[in-house]
DNA sequence: ACCTGAACACCGTTCAAGT
DNA sequence: ACCTGAACACCGTTCAAGT
């Protein structure tokens, strides 16, 4: 059950390491999504869900929370790949969620946007670790992004406006500062912005 | 060149769509990633850009301009996919960046927020169109969303206090409304979370 | 010079057969 | 009843050989 450090993970792979044909792993799991799922919960167990929220500080637990989730998932790109299209429900997971949602109540966020906000948290998280792991797997990714890059420093002014005014700001920043500031702006937009349909209040 | 509507795009099945064998393809193209790249940029022509932007409606353009790219490529699972891992170059792919970061300008949004943002409303934006049609297109990804939705209405709330307390909210919404908020939120977000490193203002 | 058949090295999943 | 070898139906990518 205990799986290991191994990168991309696969039924044939994991069969192999296991000494058995690949047939065999689906007495325990249904496809290769469930497996994912089951494992990813297995590494969720290491993440660090301090539950005392020191008072005015809930938006820095936050991000840190989702930081270790990304870092989690940053070393097994594969696994992030699914979870993008997957949710998994294992017992750590859920756990991650009554955290993320624990903090957003923390700093008084209404029920609906603090639940519809857990759900993109998760999905920026998932998705920022997913990218970040494919660039550094894959040589081709690193590639494509460079592609980009030297497309928006050579875009011509007629054509990109915007683009050419915007300069350098396009590509600047490492990695986590991008991302810390990501999960800040999606923090402050989810605890400022309604959700539809919320009765009008009572007049 | 012009590709036509078909699922599941692989270098295969073009191949033979095409009448020739596999390794002709990369003729054109390095890789799987690339054509999947040069496919989208194609699809993104159909987007509507109208670059006129209502005074005070800057958000809403913002929104709509993003749901009709999600569209796109929710019909397309598989680029939705690649995309994600993998940022595009195109013309029109940039011209896309070009008309987002015109309507954050419009918002009076500062430049390198307006950057950073833009990055992350695409990614958002794949992401919610990658989920989607893996949804759509697999019943596995289906039967897993529906697991961790019994896991959230059966979680004890010994366990998971915060989870039962927000009770039905977890799952309430229809897709598009939660995708709609979930923009509106990112882009407040981005419009007032300052990045980092700017030089405090000079006193 | 340009294209491509055939091969290599992988996948996920199923199912009949074995213990 | 439980497990699994072998097969089926796919992949991406390379490269020697053909025109």
């Amino acid at each position: 059950m205990g799986e290991e450090g191994l990168e991309r993970v696969t039924m044939r792979r994991l069969a192999q390491e296991l000494d058995t044909g690949p047939a065999s792993l689906y007495v325990y799991v249904d496809n290769t999504a469930e497996l994912h799922g089951a494992i990813l919960d297995e590494l969720l167990a290491s993440v660090d869900f301090d539950p005392d929220v020191p008072p005015g500080r809930w938006r820095d637990r936050l991000v840190e929370l989702l930081f270790s989730y990304a870092q989690v998932l940053s070393a097994h790109p594969s696994l992030a790949r699914s979870v993008l299209l997957l949710r998994p429900s294992g017992p750590h997971y859920l756990r991650l969620i009554d955290s993320l949602l624990a903090l957003l109540y923390a700093g008084g966020v209404p029920a609906r946007q603090a639940a519809w906000g857990v759900d993109i948290l998760l999905q920026m998280a998932t998705a920022t670790a997913a990218e970040q792991g494919a660039r550094d797997q894959s040589v081709d990714a690193e590639g494509e992004h460079e592609a980009l890059e030297s497309a928006l420093r050579e875009a011509s002014a007629d054509a990109y406006p915007h683009i050419v005014r915007t300069g350098g700001e396009l590509v600047s920043g490492a990695g986590p500062e991008r991302f810390r500031w990501a999960l800040q702006s999606l923090i402050d937009g989810i605890a400022m912005t309604p959700t539809p349909s919320t009765e009008a209040p009572d007049a």
